[in-house]
DNA sequence: GGCTTCACG
DNA sequence: ACGTACGTGAAGCCG
């Protein structure tokens, strides 16, 4: 049975202008209803998968009421100004996604819903009704469902059908106008019969069925109060049922719906979304629709192109999809897939487990493969194909892949396993079309078993060590609690930033340093130049670290820890746009290591029984690709010649003897280096750096003027971004730019800063996975016990057997450095120790 | 759920 | 005159 939706359009725009804080355009103008609006309506259609939809308003003007009452509406609230401002934008943005509306004078929503679920069924429509109106509720029948937004929040909405009605009101939809008629409605001005409420007007109508049927005989009411009431305000009853009662026959036709697909994308609407300033939502289906279409653009000549040799004939790559052999298909349902890719139902054992799969969000599939002990192959993932093509979507679930392609939503698996065909194959078509497929195929699908490993292997952690930990730093909070409050001569919470700066800045008087958006920053920044002016700001910084250390790392990592005495991190291939790996719950990318009592977290992170750890870290990673795809002559010659290059900087920049570059200078030097690969700007590297913002700036032009290739190649890298909206990695890795020619001047730079660190971080990020695909390749020759357990950016860690390290680590060394071959050498760190913290630098013996 | 802060590369 | 360093994830506070 087709369905329709049918929208109350003020009462959406109503539940999405209280449930937003007042958003504004750069201009001021208020958008918040619209951008809340524009998300709710986009969901219910993802989520309702309607064949099709109508917005349903009010009259504009509703001097005309046609159910003659003269206050009609006169309790409610005004309309406030903001939100009147925004219906003309609210009514062009559904024009634009060619959904129709209808509003007709002298008639409320109600109305026009309640005509066009009537019309729907004629038609063979069924009818789902979202509304934040309990009128509506007497629409319900087997045909029409009615929705209801909730009263906090924008997301989720109560389905009522006829039994849920009677549960929740009491009594049956048709009855709804008589139970209004009786207890009345303040909030549409009906007046109802005074003297009897919502609990006795349930208990009547329930009871009798109807207004007439009570009236039929008032002698057998046997409350007098009941009876009083109802015997004096015969006529007020019938007029207020009337009012009350739906009219499925105003004078609207059936609105035509000329679109087949749901939510339709075009040029117009994006340029009104962009006026809107709503970027997210263009995101939201602008990109998978028009800007991979204009595919010929190449990637950037970035001095280094992928293997052509490994590169197939998109023909051969499309079999993959093709083949029925080899392929999960709707006739061999064998994989149910769920939303967040939970593996719901596989025979045992595998019905072909030789075959070639394709899947969604295959990761989590093989991980639960794995804990059966068993494996497949997938030579196609979904997930990581949305990313590939548009890494800043964020989104890649099958239903916001199938959204995006304004594919229908069907909660039936053997659909979803058709969809998951259906996008794979076209998705790998344009992955073929843009020159993905090598870095597809090639790097990101083979590292999602080596990741998958990773994850399942885990890494030891010292359990009573991190309790002790823990302990000692609530200890020392105590403390610091305690000389904290007399310092400050009042009790406070400590963990507040608000009730800090009222400390800090009211009562004791220390001048202020930045704001932030809702008051003045305390940040460690901040608090550092406080310092010698009151002793409670070292108590304070003191209080920080160990309560970052207890919170984030021993209290939230203990929950973690598993059965095994093992942390089992995930690793998220498809989350950083620069194509960054990124770990969660817990993260173990970002374990302490710079501050010493932070590193004792490190130190309960152990290997097996009997093993050791090891790690493989390149040096200066992200400067050395920089300097290979630059082709700068100095930068390649400082790492040619193996010197710290933070020294060699300093002594180009600053004209000084490289032996006689102290630690001042050095210091700046690096920071200057760090700034080059973010998009450094002069004021970013004074506040880093503490020079003055003209200092910082002469320090650039000096870097640049000894590095000229430097900035000529990042020019290039903005002008490619300017004429293709976006940049590519050394492998071809795409981040799409929007912003690069937005107006608003600080958002430009901010997409020229991404566009160079992007190249730069995402480079690096392409080599490291590189190495982890070839090392995983290498090793499967080898059967080593040895295990590849975390990878955090530069640096690879392993779980160690110590007779196999010289092997196992004379291999990584070599492939790490190798992998990729540039026109710089890579350097690789070797460490080793019995725990995360205590780990010593050593070599391989020369071979 | 947004804001602030802070841990890492 | 403006108002910025890049990329992440987690925790506590606050409305």
């Amino acid at each position: 049975m087709p369905k329709q939706l049918l929208i109350d359009g003020h009462s959406l725009l109503f539940r999405a202008y209280h449930a937003l804080p007042p958003l504004t355009r750069a201009d001021g103008s208020p958008t918040g209803a619209l951008y809340g609006f524009a998300n709710m309506l986009l969901k219910v259609i993802e989520d309702h998968q309607p064949d099709r939809t109508v917005v349903a308003f009010d009259a504009p003007h509703p001097t005309f009421r046609h159910r003659l009452y003269p206050e009609y509406k006169g309790t409610r609230a005004e309309t406030p100004d903001e939100f009147k401002r925004q219906l003309p934008f609210v009514e062009e943005f559904l024009d634009h996604l060619l959904i129709p509306r209808v509003s007709l004078a002298g008639y409320e929503a109600d109305d026009l819903i309640g005509t066009l679920s009537r019309l729907g069924q004629e038609r063979g429509y069924d009818s789902e009704i979202i509304t934040g109106d309990r009128d509506l509720l007497q629409l319900i029948s087997d045909r029409v469902t009615i929705y209801l937004t909730q009263r906090v929040g924008m997301s989720g909405l109560d389905r009522i059908d006829r039994e849920a009605c009677i549960l929740k009101m009491g009594v049956s939809p048709e009855q709804i106008p008589d139970l209004k008629g009786l207890m009345g409605d303040p909030s549409d001005n009906i007046r109802g019969v005074s003297g009897i409420g919502e609990k006795s007007a349930v208990q009547l109508i329930s009871q009798y069925g109807s207004i007439d049927a009570v009236y039929q005989d008032l002698t057998l009411i046997t409350n007098p109060r009941w009876r009083k009431a109802l015997e004096s305000q015969h006529e007020e009853a019938i007029t207020s049922r009337d009012l009350a009662t739906i009219d499925c026959n105003a004078p609207i036709g059936w609105p035509e719906v000329k679109e087949p697909l749901l939510v339709r994308y075009s040029e117009a609407l994006d340029t009104f979304l962009a006026t809107m300033e709503m970027d997210s939502l263009r995101r939201r289906f602008g990109r998978n629709d028009s800007k991979t279409s204009s595919s010929e653009a190449a990637p950037a000549d970035l001095g280094w192109e992928p293997d052509e040799a490994k590169r197939v004939d998109p023909a051969e790559f499309m079999l993959n999809v093709h083949d029925e052999l080899t392929i999960l298909s709707a006739d061999r349902p064998y994989l149910l897939l769920s939303e967040d890719g939970r593996l719901t139902e596989w025979p045992t054992p595998l019905p072909l487990p030789q075959a070639r799969y394709i899947g969604w969000s295959t990761k989590a599939l093989l991980s639960q493969l794995e804990g059966r002990g068993e494996s497949v192959t997938f030579v196609h993932d979904g997930e990581i194909q949305a990313y590939l093509l548009d890494a800043e979507a964020r989104a890649y679930t099958l239903a916001d892949v199938a959204a995006s392609y304004g594919a229908k939503w069907q909660d039936d698996p053997e659909y979803q396993i058709r969809l998951v065909r259906a996008l794979i194959e076209r998705q790998a078509q344009r992955l073929v079309d843009k020159g993905l497929e090598a870095l597809y195929r090639d790097l990101e699908m083979p590292l999602i078993p080596v990741l998958a490993h990773m994850e399942s292997h885990g890494i030891g952690v010292d359990g009573p060590r991190l309790r002790l930990l823990g302990q000692e730093c609530e200890s020392l909070l105590g403390d610091l609690q305690q000389e904290i409050y007399q310092l400050a001569d009042c009790e406070f919470n400590i963990n507040s930033t608000q009730q800090l700066a009222e400390v800090l800045f009211d009562r004791l008087k220390l001048p202020v340093g930045k704001k932030t958006k809702t008051g003045y920053s305390t940040d460690a920044d901040t608090l550092e130049k406080l310092r010698p002016l009151h002793p409670i700001i070292d108590k304070m910084l003191s209080y920080r670290q160990l309560m970052k250390i207890k919170g984030t790392y021993v209290d939230g990592m203990i929950n973690l820890i598993g059965a095994d005495g093992k942390i089992h991190t995930t690793f998220h291939q498809t989350v950083a746009a620069t194509g960054r790996l990124s770990s969660s719950d817990p993260n173990l990318q970002n374990i302490p290591v710079r501050e010493k009592m932070g590193r004792r977290v490190r130190g309960v992170f152990v290997p097996s029984q009997g093993n050791l750890l090891s790690a493989a870290d390149y040096s200066q990673i992200e400067l050395r690709m920089l300097a290979h795809l630059s082709a700068d002559d100095h930068l390649i010659q400082a790492f040619q010649d193996g010197e710290d290059i933070h020294r060699r900087t300093a002594a180009e920049m600053f004209n000084i003897p490289l032996e006689q570059v102290d630690s001042t200078w050095r210091n700046r030097a690096k920071a200057i280096n760090f700034g080059i690969i973010y998009g450094i700007s002069g004021f970013g590297l004074a506040r880093d750096t503490g020079v003055s913002a003209k200092e910082a700036s002469a320090y650039i032009d000096r870097y640049y003027g000894r590095y000229p290739r430097l900035k000529q190649y990042f020019d290039e890298i903005l002008e490619f971004a300017r004429h293709h909206g976006e940049v590519s990695t050394i492998l071809g890795r795409v981040r799409p730019l929007p912003d690069i020619l937005h107006k608003n001047r600080v958002r430009r730079q901010y997409a020229e800063r991404m566009a160079i660190n992007t190249v730069i971080q995402g480079s690096a990020a392409d080599l490291i996975k590189s190495a982890m695909v070839a090392f995983d390749r290498e090793s499967r020759g080898h059967r080593w016990k040895s295990l590849l357990t975390l990878q955090v950016h530069d640096e690879l860690i392993w779980d160690m057997v110590p007779e196999e390290e010289a092997e196992v680590m004379d291999v990584a060394d070599r492939i790490m450095t190798s992998v990729m071959p540039l026109s710089v050498p890579l350097v690789v760190e070797l460490k080793h120790g019995p725990n995360w913290e205590q780990m010593t630098a050593f070599a391989l013996e020369a071979r």
